[in-house]
DNA sequence: AACGCGTGTTCCAGCTAGTGGAACAAACTT
DNA sequence: AAGTTTGTTCCACTAGCTGGAACACGCGTT
């Protein structure tokens, strides 16, 4: 809200708009969706085209998003140096569990699924991906959420407009992850699914990051479970050693510079 | 050009400048690549951050491209059924192959890759993914130039700014594609490199793509290739299939409906 | 064929909302 | 502690964005 530039946003929504509707659309379909003038959406996708973000199917007259967003997109992951290192060992991860991988990146109050490797499959971009998740719910959430500074785990559980009770229940619970190391939970944000979590530190020691591995409730008895805490464990902390976090200090004691 | 906005053109070359400089910028520097004033310049990137094309390392103060774009991506990828179709037939060239294998799309008067599995390792957006490439140049290139319309194709290779005895050249060579309906060029993308495609039709026989199968010319001999032609050919004919072709019509009689 | 409806596209006057220089603040450097 | 660089905010000016209305096109109906 400080100073921003609306035609902007609205090209943004505009794009939003394309992207969840996993489907083309004409000019006045869109202009509905996102509550403006035809003639205002007709220039800002005349503009979009132009870059290449969206792209016109002459015939149709129907307006896609377009491949110049691809071009950044990889800039997007060539840039965040955890997902190139983390990579490999999430391959690794995937070969010694024999389930779906995944590798969250925090985003400011939220976290991003950045990385899927999934069980059968090779890696791909599903639908999930790039979409802000909470960063209470969910094993990949919690896993960073609990060695985060107190204050801001309270502003984000605010935030989330969680009640007092509920504040208590999941502080007790990152309270146990932060001594696991790892975190655990089953249906929370899937039913039917478990997910276990380590986080990732970078040379700062700050969690920006975790590995997760997601497996089926039917599955999972307290031996895999038991199994997967670990293998992910020494996932998450063989890429925090590649990004030069050094173990010396635990979470609690955080270095003060 | 027609009607456009230029705080869009201006957020769009924000956004380009972060992803070649493939790392974190700050404002002054983002400002000089742009040709545009520190306070415009700051205002766009606050808009980007909003709207999670940007993410500000909040110590640092450098900008850096969002996982927001990330969202925007899976809706190219979801939007453009070709790549769904597609993916499980490369996987299985690659198989036979070993090499890499990797899916171009044609966009408007050029191509951009879209997929791409690597020989030893699994699918990544690498470098090239997303970046449009002449038409005329390479054989995933050809491979959809030889079979556009003829008048298209003189349009496309003069914009290119061909002289008329490369234009002689190219027209035989996209002659010669047609008869083998499949492209092999040497090293005329990448210096000691081969590579053979074959298109991809859609429902109303237009090559809206092509298979693309790399390797090293010391690799190539001419029974290899033989082998490589077919097997392209084969997976490009498979998707075409599943896209609605029906093979009646060869590429010289097209239907007119 | 002619007609009408629903599109996408263009025009234009009004005035919002983007612009960029310059002042301010904060953060490194020396 | 002074100096230099970089990020941020202010503000008057007017460039450029806006959206209603008019136009043009394509499609299906009569």
């Amino acid at each position: 809200m400080p100073q921003t530039i609306q035609s902007i946003e609205r090209a943004a929504r505009v794009l939003a708009a394309l992207s969840d509707s996993g489907d083309r659309m004409g000019v006045t379909e869109i202009a509905n969706k996102v509550n403006l003038g035809k003639s205002t959406v007709h220039r800002i996708l005349a503009t979009l085209v132009q870059v290449r973000f969206v792209r016109l199917d002459p015939t149709s007259r129907q307006y896609a998003l377009g491949y110049g967003l691809l071009q950044l997109t990889s800039g997007v992951l060539r840039e965040s140096e955890v997902s190139m290192i983390a990579l490999p060992h999430l391959r690794d991860l995937r070969q010694k569990t024999q389930e779906t991988v995944s590798l969250n990146l925090r985003d400011n109050r939220h976290r991003v699924v950045v990385e899927r490797l999934d069980t059968s499959h090779e890696i791909r971009y599903v639908a999930e991906i790039g979409w802000p998740l909470p960063l209470h719910v969910g094993a990949g959430g919690k896993a960073i959420l609990a060695f985060m500074d107190e204050a801001e785990v309270l502003s984000v559980l605010e935030d989330a407009k969680l009640s007092a009770n509920q504040i208590r229940n999941v502080t007790r619970e990152l309270k146990e992850i932060r001594a696991a190391g790892s975190a655990f939970t089953l249906g929370e944000r899937l039913p039917g699914a478990g997910s276990i979590s380590a986080p990732v530190f970078n040379h700062e020691a700050v969690a920006i990051a975790s590995v997760n591995v997601l497996s089926l409730e039917a599955r999972l008895n307290a031996a895999t479970v038991r199994n997967f805490r670990r293998l992910v464990r020494a996932t998450a902390m063989a890429v925090s050693g590649e990004l030069g976090w050094r173990a010396i200090a635990t979470h609690r004691q955080r270095i003060n510079e």
